[in-house]
DNA sequence: CTGAAAGCGCTTACAG
DNA sequence: CTGAAAGCGCTTACAG
């Protein structure tokens, strides 16, 4: 492999110059950029990214962690599609991307990602960030290494879905609807900084319409198709009553809504459940799922500008990225019938 | 951040004891290995990746390649549970994960991807090598990087699903519930050696029962589900005689399931509709997918492991990985009256 | 068993 | 506008 100074002697120019000329230094004569780029070119040339990294202090690596917890991000859609829209923005500017997935036991910082991070191997680090207990983003900023976060650690500068917005415009779409007695299946508590967002929103639309939200049944599965499977089953069992299940992501509504289909129930005639996420298989589920579109991509993209904005030196503004209600066809009306079963307990406006 | 230099300081010994130390060279007396682990411990030191990369030519990161066509492997769920297969892996040997997405157009060298390549940043890599037009693999093994392909390229060693045998036991399993009017949704041709394989098991099958496969009528599909309803549509509007339709991966059958649904066929009374892949999806997809199970993690799991062998100066077996006919609901048997609609073209054994 | 010293391939003040 | 030289933080023969 050809090196800088192989360069330097084939150019006639000394090391300084092609280093300067390639990293496009301006101040030089159009001649000996020529004889620069020429001599590159015929010796097919490419630089050493270590050599590199050790004198300048940069490795064009950024690195993209997310924690691996209850083995819920490497099942998740929408977390390929978040790396797609930063790999995106990483093949535009030239930079490499690297992929981190600590293991995140209670108590216990996982060795290796210590390691990797305290050994300056990236320029920047971009994170999805939402486990309350343990963040992720915390080795990183005690080290100073320029962070975006994709969620809600409130450490750095950070990109979000509007999980707040998306919690009501699920819950107002649900009581619209005419649905009062509404179960939800959602997450262990103080697990994921998203989902509380989500359950907030959820609360606030209920109180807003006088609906009490501590009295509606929840049970609380574990992202997966197959828990949100058996809380759908618990739900029903506890209360037969219930006109609407809302779910915390699009998984467990398919679990939910597979099970209700073999417990006899007809979704949406007989019982609404709607999910959140919008991943791919939500349209095409039978029945195509009623769910909020959180922009994954747009997540993405917008979290790497934002890193590359800092590694530029400004100070870029944390941002929320919109989220928008999909109706489809899991969610219906509530019918008089079965509303009439038992009186509500509490008088709607 | 401290550095070889203060370590050995702080030890009293020299710089080169401490590296020795810390790479587990025997040959050291008791004593100075604790005082060197001392020193390191006292100051927090972790080794500086970019020094150790240029002066040893070890970077202990491993690049995952996959080409970025047709948007199929970002939409992939496949592709993310392979990820998480090297990942663990390379987790336990204290590698990192480098991820690379070339542009592949046909004619046209991805800059980026040839420059990552050339830059000596990794110790291996491992591809996802599949589309016969070009190979990713190709500036890795001109520059002598240990390569290790997930597919079919047949340049090096190689981890592969027995793509072959899921085509003979997908044909086999539609051929023994009575189904002779077959259709077939694609992929472009030459586009990917797996499915190739599977269509070459497909055709094995069919031929070994007296099936003539190339009377078999077949559409091009684009991976995507889209294309699966778009697929399924022409497919039954010019041969409403069809009583199965193989997909040659999930998210084609799904889209092809919805769409015959909304076409008024019932799945899998009238129409028996299969996949391949066994997506998480499937199970849970109303009907469930009939379809054939490739062990994904099993393929990243084995495809690091090989990597790792070949970087211990072993020099592994290419292996195949064994694939699983997964029986649910969305195939059944063909049902006389229908089976009766037209004379079939040919008897069957 | 331990150390002095060269070298990996770049970049970057500092001169001129 | 260009170059000589130091330095980034390690590893690795080579001595002893």
């Amino acid at each position: 492999m050809p090196t800088l100074e192989d360069v330097a002697k084939h150019a006639g120019v000394s090391t300084a110059t092609v280093s300067k000329v390639l990293s496009n230094t301006p101040y030089f004569t159009e001649a000996t950029r020529l004889k620069v780029l020429q001599a590159v070119r015929d010796l097919g040339y490419v630089p050493n990214l270590a050599a590199r990294a050790l004198s300048s202090g940069k490795t064009h690596i950024i690195a993209v962690v997310f924690p691996y917890v209850y083995d819920a991000i490497f099942s998740d859609p929408l977390v390929l599609r978040i790396i797609e829209g930063i790999e995106t923005e990483c093949s535009l500017r030239g930079y490499n991307l690297l992929l981190s997935a600590p293991r995140l036991i209670e108590g216990v910082a996982d060795e290796n990602y210590l390691k990797l991070i305290q050994s300056g191997y990236m320029d920047g680090v971009i994170a999805l960030d939402n486990v309350p207990f343990a963040s992720v983003l915390e080795p990183v900023l005690k080290k100073g290494i320029p962070a975006v976060n994709i969620g809600y650690h409130a450490s750095t500068c950070a990109v979000r879905s509007d999980d707040y917005a998306g919690g009501i415009l699920l819950m107002n779409h649900v009581l619209d609807l005419g649905h009062h007695r509404i179960g939800l299946i959602s997450v262990p508590d103080n697990l994921n900084f998203t989902t509380e967002q989500r359950l907030l929103g959820l609360r606030a639309a209920a109180a807003a319409r006088g609906l009490s939200f501590d009295d509606l049944p929840l049970v609380q599965g574990d992202f997966s198709t197959a828990g949100g499977a058996d809380c759908c089953m618990a739900l029903l069992h506890q209360h037969p009553d219930l006109t609407a299940i809302i779910c915390l992501n699009d998984r467990m509504a398919m679990g939910a809504i597979q099970q209700a289909h073999q417990l006899g129930w007809h979704v949406p005639d007989q019982l609404t459940i709607v999910g959140y996420d919008d991943i791919p298989t939500a349209a095409i589920f039978v029945p195509p799922l009623t769910t909020i579109n959180q922009q994954a991509l747009t997540l993405g993209n917008e979290a790497a500008r934002m890193l590359f904005d800092i590694l530029d030196g400004q100070t870029p503004e944390s941002r929320t990225i919109p989220v928008e209600l999909v109706i489809r066809g899991s969610s219906a009306p509530a019918r008089d019938d079965r509303k009439e079963d038992t009186a509500p307990e509490k008088s709607l406006s």
